[in-house]
DNA sequence: GGTTAGCACTCAGGAGGGCTGAGTGCTAAC
DNA sequence: GTTAGCACTCAGCCCTCCTGAGTGCTAACC
């Protein structure tokens, strides 16, 4: 599997012409149009002696006798690893970018304008996985009154994502309860783990506190709905969609019913990006799935500061624009990491000491 | 169009159960399979009588003359307004329903849930609307402070949105300062709509809080992001993939791009819905855009109390489940709006005058 | 008059056959 | 080592034929 391929420059030459016209023409090349199309400076028969070797190597296969040459898997390999001259985002895209600001509301909306942007400077579907809710924990919990019976719990977490709760109180409740309450809230869960609120809570729960048990227990279990797992931003299906190689009836319908199974397609992004900044290429049959054999995903980690949130990813077939996927993932990666860091990327804690001590306007 | 179809009771019987069959198969239907299949107590050359008939009334139509009949645009309409049995939803798929609670930690949580939902139960595509953020108005604002220099609004709608703005201040506020201009905030901006924020708060900027202008600004520009219009939940599009209507090479992805194109397709949901409870169907050519010409749409409005707040839609061939469709659109449209009544009907204005006047626990 | 059997007719879709052209591998000459 | 020439292969296209599902029409039946 790990070969190391030795080509003379002139094999090299000749692969990298062969993928490069394979990625735009999605037909097998043959040595004729090679000769003509590319300043190679062979004619067809040699340049078939070659091909022959590359097959033979496993770079290139025949889909029959009578055609072209079409890249392998590990062709593709390594064309990303060492031949794709890693192209710089073309100017004019480079502005288009500039254009569309990378901004949100919120989180959500942050990340789906992001897979949103990857796709279309990609021309590849484009996915955004979310940061784990297990990773998160709390930053800070308010409780505001709003109106007579009803509060506003707003929790922030490390990673950005905030929960505002609206949350009908069992009875009226003293101003004083309420800032009792969410006194021992963020004593009790500040740095803790979102999917543990509940229980860390509640085993503390004491002495003045414990009638309002229930309460909290309602509070803090609305913060994390029990949702089948996380959800993923896709964006741009139709590009998927309008691939030759899809054109199959059923195969856009499989693909598509398999990047909605989210659980799936998030556990595949997990395994095959890096804990790094670097972009990761997974190619065909390298993909963990088999109903991914003829896609390739290029990925790359967003994060806030030093921690990794969550992965962006784009999908196409394996006959994918390498290098421009490539400079997509990762020019947005770090796009979305400079937006989460400017949006979130308070200095740590620094509610320090103050939390429960200071008076704020009332609301 | 709006022709008076008087049928006789056999005539209708002989329709519905075209459409039901082609429903099921996808296929023409001949008379040979209508006799045989079902009761209908003629033999095949009576059914063919009657079919041509009802190809002159233009409720059938044949795609070539040895073929069976298929419904037509005015066909489908007749059946969903007059010949469909509006079966209430399967006892087993209402189970399935109170298993996968409308739960969900915010608005957008919530509506793409429901699409989801709405998608399982109807077997369709389902997209969502969500509330129109310049019908929104401002419930209130709180303004907290995080660490020294950071400080985090809420925003809180009568429809439901809640922005969470975490904001670098220019520079170390007190806290009096703070409450001046939250108090000055609520004040100004109660009850105004979301997208007048700036201009309306800043024209009565003076005084004492001239020198805060710009940091106004920033604060309310960043509460509705300029973003290309708003966007659409949408769930499950390989069910559009995988209809045989849409096999063809390039239909599918004209569809998804389509679908993609979220300010026409809100367009369009608009376009159909009703302002009042009531589902509403869209079939084939009655779509205000051609290239849904094959599609129907179903669509029903979700509330917030008595006010409207979007629209919940599935999208299928002409040849969709009419009833399966509308029963799911109709119930997910109750459901939905009573998850938005239970999370965000506060009574209205609750805060009335205590606003500014309370104080709550430093946060 | 409504219903039905019988019959001739139509036509999409599949099977089979031949042609074309793009592409190959091999061999021999340069 | 490179190239020209040649025989060979085979997917895809076109044409034709055949089949079967389905029709409309007519005449007989109840």
């Amino acid at each position: 599997m790990e070969r190391d391929y030795r080509l003379t420059p002139r094999k090299q030459d000749i692969l990298r012409a062969v993928i490069r016209d394979y990625i735009l023409t999605a037909e097998p090349v043959g040595s004729r149009t090679l000769s003509k199309k590319y300043d190679l400076g062979l004619s067809p028969a040699t340049i078939r002696n070659e091909l022959s070797d590359l097959e033979d190597e496993g770079l290139l296969r025949q889909p029959h006798t009578s055609a072209g040459r079409i890249p392998s898997d590990h062709g593709y390999r390594l064309f990303v690893d060492t031949l794709m001259e890693r192209e710089a985002m073309p100017d004019e895209r480079r502005n288009e970018l500039e254009r569309w600001p990378l901004r949100g509301e919120d989180l959500s909306d942050l990340l789906q304008q992001a897979a949103k942007l990857t796709a279309l400077l990609s021309g590849c579907t484009a996915m955004v996985r979310p940061p784990k809710r297990a990773n998160s924990r709390v930053k800070f919990i308010q409780l505001t009154p709003v109106g007579e019976q009803d509060i506003l719990m707003v929790l922030l977490t490390d990673q950005g994502q905030v929960s505002n709760q609206l949350v009908r109180l069992p009875s009226p409740m003293a101003l004083d309860e309420l800032v009792l309450i969410a006194n021992f809230l963020n004593e009790q869960l500040r740095d803790k783990p979102l999917d543990q609120l509940t229980e860390t809570a509640l085993n503390e729960v004491n002495g003045q506190l414990a009638s309002y048990q229930d309460f909290l227990r309602a509070l803090l279990g609305r913060v994390q709905p029990p949702s089948e797992g996380e959800r993923l931003y896709v964006s741009h299906q139709s590009y998927l969609a309008t691939q030759p190689e899809f054109s199959d009836v059923g195969k856009v319908g499989r693909l598509l019913s398999l990047l909605e199974r989210e659980p799936m397609m998030i556990r595949v992004m997990d395994a095959i990006a890096s804990n790094g900044a670097e972009v990761r290429v997974a190619i065909g049959s390298e993909n963990p799935v088999p109903d991914l054999q003829e896609c390739s995903l290029v990925t790359a980690t967003y994060r806030l500061g030093d921690r990794v949130l969550g992965e962006l990813a784009v999908i196409g077939p394996t006959r994918m624009h390498y290098s421009q996927a490539i400079a997509a993932v990762e020019l947005m990666a770090d796009r979305l990491t400079a937006a989460l860091t400017e949006l979130y990327g308070l200095e740590s804690s620094p509610l320090g000491g103050h939390l429960g001590r200071r008076r704020t306007q009332g609301g």
